[in-house]
DNA sequence: TTGCCTGTTGGACGATTGTATAACAAGTGA
DNA sequence: TCACTTGTTATACAATCGTCCAACAGGCAA
């Protein structure tokens, strides 16, 4: 008779990404103080060593977490966008509306975000990551706009305005919330788009 | 002659506060997972002991300091307000617009808000703080926004959109400082203040 | 002066932290 | 079948964590 295998061995890029969900399911759960090697380690059932085989270091990992917990919103944008068909002004509003629904406006993502902002003034190299994805999600934002018909000495500023309310909304829905709710948020995301374009006009 | 003290006994309350500002300027300078019992003790010049003796845990110093800082923010509010005159829509403007400038816009404040919200979800009575803060933030932008003259039907809506967008910009200001200027900001938010008020009409 | 109250200290405590490293096992190719 | 590579484990390590508690010392009342 075979007895049972001491561990399994994988794909180091299928390691790797299992180790990053269950960081994301840790920091989820228990908040960035119980995020420790060891717990996540124990979630994705490998030996604690093997996150300092694969990331070097604990900050490391979590700065991958965040940066696929950031691809995996991109795709769900990205989904409500193919979604949305031609209408420029329809895709816009998908994409601002997408962001209070699931699975986007999720407060187990909250815990990945405030974990990663935790590092952004202590480590260069992750304030350098952060600029990186907000700059990448108001492009997006501006490009929208300009198919919207926009003027071009307008989208800088009118992406931050949006990406900003967007932020701010979405952080309180996942903070509190019972205060307002998601189609509240995308009512008023709305109401401060169609400002924008009948100032412009 | 007399040798030194071998330590200073001070007041409960002026201690309690000493312990607060040095929480504050812990989690400033080394974040969140550099604030621990010691060091802050260290800072404050007090033995750790103090701060189990005074807070009981490390996530009550931690609440008390955002309520402190909170308090803080309250009062710098407060003083652009006084500073504002009479006029109700440039008293909103400058409530506003003072978020955007020393002291609110400072980027080592985020270590208290971010060490906060890293809590909120985990423990059901920081989150009620939470909860309690922020509906005492948007209650004031009522208040503001009913000076205008806005309908109260839609008080509540215009409140929860100017406070996200504040927050977005702040948090951005923060976490980018590089991405756009405070004026930037205040432009942004006076912005959609005026197309509230257009739309309204 | 004496005695009490209490803010404060300093160290002990076990648990847990992140990291480094040697031994092991599972495949792969010769 | 036999190395050989390499993903993986287990353990060791010093450092630090939060909490607790007995002892000390400053100030006040008697």
């Amino acid at each position: 008779m075979s007895s049972k295998p001491a561990f399994n061995r994988a794909e180091p890029d299928a390691r790797r990404h299992s180790l990053i969900e269950a960081c994301a399911r840790v920091l989820a759960r228990e908040g960035a103080s119980g995020a420790s090697v060891r717990v996540i380690a124990l979630e994705a059932g490998v030996s604690a060593g093997l996150v300092g085989h694969y990331f070097g270091s604990i900050d490391a990992l979590v700065a991958a977490t965040y940066a696929q917990t950031g691809a995996k919103v991109d795709a769900a944008l990205a989904e409500a966008l193919a979604a949305a068909g031609s209408d420029p002004r329809a895709r816009l509003e998908a994409f601002v509306t997408a962001s209070f629904m699931p699975p986007i406006a999720d407060p187990q993502l909250l815990a990945t975000w405030v974990a990663f902002w935790s590092l952004v003034r202590a480590r260069a190299d992750i304030a350098r990551q952060h600029d990186t994805q907000y700059a990448g999600f108001r492009a997006r934002l501006e490009a929208l706009l300009a198919a919207c018909g926009l003027p071009d000495d307008q989208l800088r500023r009118a992406a931050i305005a949006i990406s900003a309310l967007v932020d701010g909304l979405w952080l309180e829905l996942c903070l509190s919330p019972g205060c307002f709710t998601g189609a509240e948020s995308s009512a008023i995301a709305a109401a401060q788009i169609d400002a924008l374009f009948s100032a412009s006009r």
